[in-house]
DNA sequence: CTGAAAGCGCTTACAG
DNA sequence: CTGAAAGCGCTTACAG
């Protein structure tokens, strides 16, 4: 035999026909367990393996989903945030365990959006990851609405489509930093992040985190606030103009861990210490935030679990099937570590 | 239309046969330029994508590539090393320069190998990533050589096989961090890591590192080297064994920056300051390096070469192209922070 | 339970 | 430069 086997060689050596060998190896309840056996036997000893495009082709499915990881525009090439990192670990464990292949693909510029990966048959659905513009984000929804590409995305609302999210309590997660401050006595707090509507996101954190302070009759002065996309970068710039502006604070909560670590750096250059003069408070628990200097508190989001949700509820999408939309909101949870007190 | 659009259809709006809209599409030189434009035009209205199970069945290739991440069996199923992350990362970038799509997949447990990547024509070739056990590799080295699979590693060598291999230059990076050492004056050194020939990469951190030092007449004592997996609490076992048989030392050299973050916090519960008594030095340069307290000096690797030169070596292989394999071994680079002095 | 046949949507010789 | 036709390797009605 040349080249790889197919059905048909299998077909041929374990004396039954080709539309029996694919029915034994699929499991059909069709065929008899002793011919199945003898076909197994067979189709292992000639090392077969069933042609993905051709069956695909056939049935018209991929058994595989995309991920597409959109990467800020305005950060640097090479370093994608851990966070999304983590949650493409996860999303793989999850797709295999279900039995599907994983496309990735980033998605550094709007030219090459890969809507395409559904619509060329490539990946049965999509899932939808990074800290975009989130008006940037509506358009592409549109698109994939459009074409009826089942997706799922993390972290942004589609507009009355609740089954196509799964995010992290944001807003909570901001009322628990909010609460830790109160209970340090920190309440003249600055906020480092994007707290417009472009950042879905990292508003929700801030307005839990303003709510609680507004139970407990405080509130973030609007000087106080400094926008950063979420990069340990430009939290250190945004940290750094507050201070050239001699703005003061006594507690600091940064939008992501990212955005806090440089936020710390910003502060320890100017001399401040940290928890001593500012407590610090990120958002995402990265693997970083344990052994940054001083270990960093964080508001951590399951990022295993959240893996999960994305690729159950597509594959609910994809069946037709109710989401669970009770489990789609994850549940964060503070983790205090030496940079608050 | 019902469903989506096919090559039929464009032809049947177009006005030509099935036949010239594929050469169109596909970018034929044998179509008129004026009939191209015609067909791509109707193609666009109709929203039409190939169907890439079908070209890749009829083509017999799937111009896509997979990456396969092999995890230490023994380290914690939900951290990942950023290192292989980071890899990941300039891997999907080349692939999508190169126009292949990137399957992932991770490989945790031995029983569910998927070589069938390519056997199953999911995959025109693949990617191995990962600090596994060499012997183990070896096995399935075997087994892709034997089903004529295009395949490159990070790393481990395929005995005879040099074109198979991309890998950091990791003796020479040994080599660096014993000079450091010694122009420090720190020659009393251990060794955290696993210098056996089950992880070839270690072990020839290990052995440049040994030659440099014996080269200045000094040398690595038995009692002061360690085993340690690549995780950061392997580190810290593995250096907390040492301190507590009361080994000395004033360098320490980690095989990977997780363990030598993991030695630096045995280290400093052991009341031992660093780098006052024990200067440290890691290799990676993972992103956490420049947070760790002290900031970890290291061995850096360009993980965005390796990606590249992976995908490219690859590519050459699949088109049974001569191989680069002068620049197939990737010069590491010494960065010193504060840990080591 | 099994087989013969159609057909998924393309690419690519072959003939003009 | 273009078209008619074959065929990639499967899955799945259809008939028995």
């Amino acid at each position: 035999m040349k080249g790889k086997a197919t059905s048909f060689d299998i077909a041929h050596y374990a004396g039954v026909s080709q539309s029996t060998v694919s029915r034994a190896l699929r499991g059909s309840p069709l065929v008899n367990e002793e011919t199945r056996r003898k076909v197994v036997e067979v189709a292992r000893k000639l090392n077969y393996k069933v042609d993905k495009n051709a069956s695909n082709l056939r049935a018209q499915q991929s058994s595989t989903l995309a991920v597409l990881l959109f990467e800020d525009p305005t950060s640097d090439e090479s370093q994608i945030n851990p966070f999304f990192l983590s949650m493409l670990g996860s999303i793989t464990r999850a797709c295999a365990k279900e039995g599907y292949d994983l496309l990735v693909s980033f998605q550094s510029s709007s030219n090459d959006w890969h809507a395409d990966y559904a619509e060329s048959h490539r990946a049965d659905g999509i899932i939808l990851l990074g800290y975009g513009d989130y008006i940037d984000y509506q358009a592409k929804f549109a698109r994939l609405l459009d074409t009826n590409t089942k997706f799922v995305c993390w972290g942004a609302n589609v507009d009355g489509r609740p089954e196509l999210t799964v995010s992290c309590d944001n807003q909570y997660g901001g009322r628990l930093v909010a609460e830790h401050f109160i209970e340090l006595g920190r309440t003249d707090c600055a906020f480092i992040g994007d707290a417009s509507h472009h950042s879905p996101e990292f508003s929700a954190r801030f307005k839990g985190f303003e709510q609680r302070l507004q139970d407990n009759g405080k509130h973030v002065s609007e000087r106080k606030m400094a926008t950063a996309i979420s990069t340990e970068e430009s939290g250190y710039q945004a940290t750094k103009s507050l201070l050239a502006n001699n703005i003061t604070f006594n507690a600091l909560f940064g939008a992501s861990d990212l955005i806090a670590i440089g936020a710390i750096r910003a502060l320890q250059e100017a001399g401040l210490r940290v928890p001593h003069d500012v407590s610090v408070v990120g958002f995402d628990d990265l693997a970083v935030a344990r052994f940054c200097t001083p270990p960093l508190s964080t508001v951590q989001q399951n990022t295993t679990l959240a893996g999960q949700m994305l690729v159950a509820n597509l594959l609910s999408l994809i069946g037709e099937q109710e989401v669970d939309l009770a489990n789609s909101i994850l549940p964060p949870q503070l983790i205090v570590r030496q940079s608050s007190r």
